[in-house]
RNA sequence: GGGCAGGUAGCGAAGCGGUCAAACGCAUCAGACUGUAAAUCUGACGGCUUAUGCCUUCGGAGGUUCAAAUCCUCCCCUGCCCA
């Protein structure tokens, strides 16, 4: 029922930064075809950012292969730690869930996750389940097998330490609580970002301690964000989340910086290595417009959220807009009512919220980034048309259809 | 518990009694150029019925002053050092 080992190798190697160690899996697939017992593959989640974008998709793929491979899923939700609130990344205080909202980010994950992954060998799991029973003195005893000096060997720990930023006493612990998520479900596999290999890691030491025979850690690289600088993440609002229209995947794909199309494909599509050896020469090739790749990409990440009708659809309308300069087919709408207060062009942006104040409303005219129908406004306080529909176009890909 | 240094707009960082809605950089937005790429250039970037006008901002609360981000008091938060 499994695949032999090499061809299950080559299929867990594809697109990965680091198994660590190596040997440990080829053991672990051993067995596990000897004795026809499914490994455990875990990805924790993070359930107060329940909005999956392509970052995301990276580990959720290599998952997606484990499965078809036989192997058994398992979601963690971290809903306790989410409750406490991860100070990481910075002094920010994250606003601490409720319960119930850290259900419903985990159903929500799950429903955007099971785009990825497979019905078939998948479990999820809230972590509160074996976090939450523990007792002060469990979580001491936990603490004791780790070390300060340890902790601190964490990058991103070090650095703070060394700004002389702070760093909250309990965030050396959520690789402990981590890890015994590991302990839990007695992980075969952790999947994991680049980012997230210290805390792996720890996950390896933690099951050694409990008696486990320690997981296996596979990181993934980071998906640079559309803006080719940073990591891909809904806060720095340079993603592309995987259940968006179809449209926004296309548009938003069309505007990554050239220098990631090649990584986009590597990392987040389905191309076969000889696929994308040959990308690898287009983009090379001066006489190819990195353009026409760059849409390929775009057409097959629509194709892989939605389908091929959608993606086809996309492509053209993107033409329409951007090469044509003409208007999309389908816009959103505004119903203009008598009475509502709305005379002028200013007031209609700002209650349609195309921009946030009447400031950002005169900027936006001032600088002619404001036309309907095709003419530029130039005054704020210019009356509405009259006519029975108009359309307001604000920047470049800003539609508005307004009837009344 | 003591000493020192800090807390400024989305971020970083100047300012240290009036000329401060607050330099500069990044990010962002608009325009030009393009392939809705990058790079570059221009402009904007707290809000308000745009005004050489008003209102709200410089950790919080009070106070001094004609006038405070800037001075004083107390409080909260952070880092470093000492205990």
């Amino acid at each position: 029922m499994f695949p032999p080992l090499n061809e299950q190798m080559d299929v867990i190697k594809r697109g990965i930064s680091e198994i660590i160690p190596e040997g440990s899996l080829v053991k672990k697939i051993e067995k596990s075809i000897k004795r026809k017992t499914p490994l455990n593959i875990k990805l924790g989640c993070d359930p107060s950012r329940p909005d999956l974008h392509l970052g995301h998709s990276v580990v959720l793929r290599k998952l997606r292969q484990f499965q078809d491979l036989g192997h058994q899923a398992i979601l963690i939700i971290g809903d306790f730690t989410g409750m406490i609130g991860d100070p990481s990344g910075r002094n920010r205080t994250r606003p601490s869930l409720t319960l119930e909202e850290t259900r419903r980010n985990g159903q929500t994950y799950f429903e955007q996750a099971t785009k990825i992954l497979s019905a078939q060998r998948i479990t999820m799991l809230y972590n509160s389940e074996w976090l939450a029973k523990m007792a002060f003195s469990d979580v001491i005893h936990l603490a004791s097998k780790y070390t300060i000096a340890r902790m601190l060997e964490r990058d991103d720990f070090t650095q703070r330490h060394k700004a002389g930023e702070p760093i909250s006493v309990h965030e050396f612990l959520y690789p402990l609580a981590q890890a015994m998520d590991s302990v839990a479900i007695k992980a075969d596999v952790e999947l994991g970002g680049t980012d997230q290999k210290f805390n792996l890691l720890v996950g390896r030491e933690i099951q050694r301690e409990y008696g486990l025979d320690p997981q296996v850690t596979i990181t993934l690289p980071i998906l640079p964000g559309t803006d080719g600088v940073e990591k891909m993440s809904k806060s720095l609002d340079n993603y592309i989340g995987i259940k968006e229209p179809p449209r926004e995947i296309y548009g938003k794909t069309m505007r990554i910086p050239d220098s990631l199309i090649y990584s986009y494909f590597e990392l987040t599509t389905d191309l076969t290595n000889k696929d994308l050896k040959e990308i690898k020469k287009q983009l090379q090739d001066k006489e190819v417009n990195p353009k026409d790749i760059k849409r390929k990409l775009a057409r097959t990440l629509v194709r892989l959220y939605h389908n091929e009708v959608a993606a086809a659809k996309s492509e053209e309308e993107f033409e329409r807009i951007f090469v044509e300069k003409s208007l999309p087919d389908e816009m959103r709408e505004f119903k203009l009512k008598p009475g509502n207060g709305l005379s002028n062009v200013g007031s209609l942006l700002t209650a349609t919220q195309l921009a946030s104040s009447k400031s950002e409303a005169r900027r936006l005219v001032e600088q002619g980034g404001v036309s309907i129908d095709g003419e530029k406004v130039t005054d704020v306080n210019a009356p509405l048309p009259t006519k029975k529909d108009f359309i307001v176009k604000v920047g470049k890909r800003r539609f508005l259809k307004v009837l009344q």
